[in-house]
DNA sequence: GTAGATACATACATGTACGTATGTATGCTA
DNA sequence: TAGCATACATACGTACATGTATGTATCTAC
């Protein structure tokens, strides 16, 4: 539908209750992810979650139906920042390795933000129970696994990467190795992305360092 | 005084207190490390813990002081366990990079265990908070990681590991990156041992050969 | 301007898990 | 056997976080 009755005019916008609310909301998410990521999910006081905000709880329950749908909510919006930032940049590499190489790289720097520790946080805590929030994860966690074993595969195909272990289980170590090393190493720049490199590397078997290669 | 009770003869002796109560604590820890690792600190329900073990919460309130002592008591059973059968055995390799190799593989074997996830779990749900079971996460792993980077040190002098980013670095990223990729594969031998030794000799920058024997 | 909807705050009800107090049976000691 | 201590179960009180219901001010539409 076309925009009906939204005036945006170029003259003065003061703040319309849509743009209150979408700020709110974002205000609320991110104050929710840090939380999570720092305390996880059955630890997380929703009272906090809103006055870090900002806001109290009033204002969570007006926006998310309950803590789980907050949680979904965190899950889907980091995920949705991750391909922005990671996944997709990664898909103009040319090559399958550099591709792998540019997603360990840029997890690496997407994961200094304390945002980014969600994932992992609440997979630890999910891993075993059947949960929304455990499907959630692994759903798209899977997705994570079916492409990079993808990449694998390919570059096994090109001869870029030795054969080894099933794609999907290698898939699964390089993922892993990965969140565990930048988990460990978060903050702690430029070393961070260095080791990361090297992890993914190693599980891979490819020699790739920055300086020159023979 | 001619009594059984100081025979400890080959025959068969009927369970004393003490033995009733190392038992009882032994059943009630072991419930609680695999319920700290499925559910974490929080979510952990100490009925639950009991019931599994055969008992009510009352012999876990006998036994212990509180949650956190429990959980804590948890801790200690697990690290000493892991250096009974992961860290002093990595003490025979001759050198370096055997015994980093060895507690690589080692860990990789001991976290078939679902009680090895405990360390992990809780870390990630105490490594932000003040609270007394991340500290003593923290001295367990400071310890490993203390031991790591002497052995990376070692290792560059001798020639067999490159330069490359601080050691205490490469410490804590070859510990996250082999957390991380055993967590990941856990339960899946022998695919398990072989990647988390491929990630850490990745982080490491050695190459060491583990195919072709099984 | 009035009426309804929206964005939030406040107050209340409920459930759950913890910790403690108490009860009971069995093993040790004299 | 008496008497006490130990190992555990049961019952109770309490705190805390969630979810809901209600109240209030601001924005929008007629």
């Amino acid at each position: 539908m076309s925009g009906p009755t939204a005036q945006t005019s170029t003259r003065r916008r003061r703040p319309s209750q849509a743009e209150r609310r979408a700020r709110s909301r974002g205000a609320l998410l991110e104050s929710a992810a840090r939380g999570l990521s720092r305390c996880g999910y059955g630890n997380l006081r929703l009272e906090e979650v809103a006055r870090d905000a900002g806001y109290t709880r009033g204002a969570l329950y007006h926006q998310f139906k309950d803590k789980e749908d907050l949680a979904l909510a965190v899950i889907d919006w980091v995920d949705e920042n991750w391909r922005r930032e990671v996944g997709d940049p990664a898909k103009l590499e040319p090559d399958p390795v550099g591709e792998l190489m540019a997603l360990a790289r840029g997890h690496a720097v997407f994961c200094r933000r304390d945002v980014a520790r969600v994932v992992m946080a609440l997979r630890m805590e999910f891993s075993g129970r059947d949960h929304a929030v455990g499907r959630r994860l692994q759903r798209a966690s899977e997705g994570g696994v079916k492409r990079i074993a993808r990449l694998v595969e390919a570059g096994r195909r090109d001869g870029s990467i030795p054969p080894g272990p099933p794609a999907t289980a290698v898939a699964r170590a390089f993922l892993g190795a990965l969140e565990g090393a930048v988990i460990e190493l978060a903050g702690r720049p430029p070393h961070d992305e260095v080791l990361a490199a090297r992890a993914v590397a190693g599980v891979l078997r490819v020699d790739v360092e920055g300086s020159g290669a023979r």
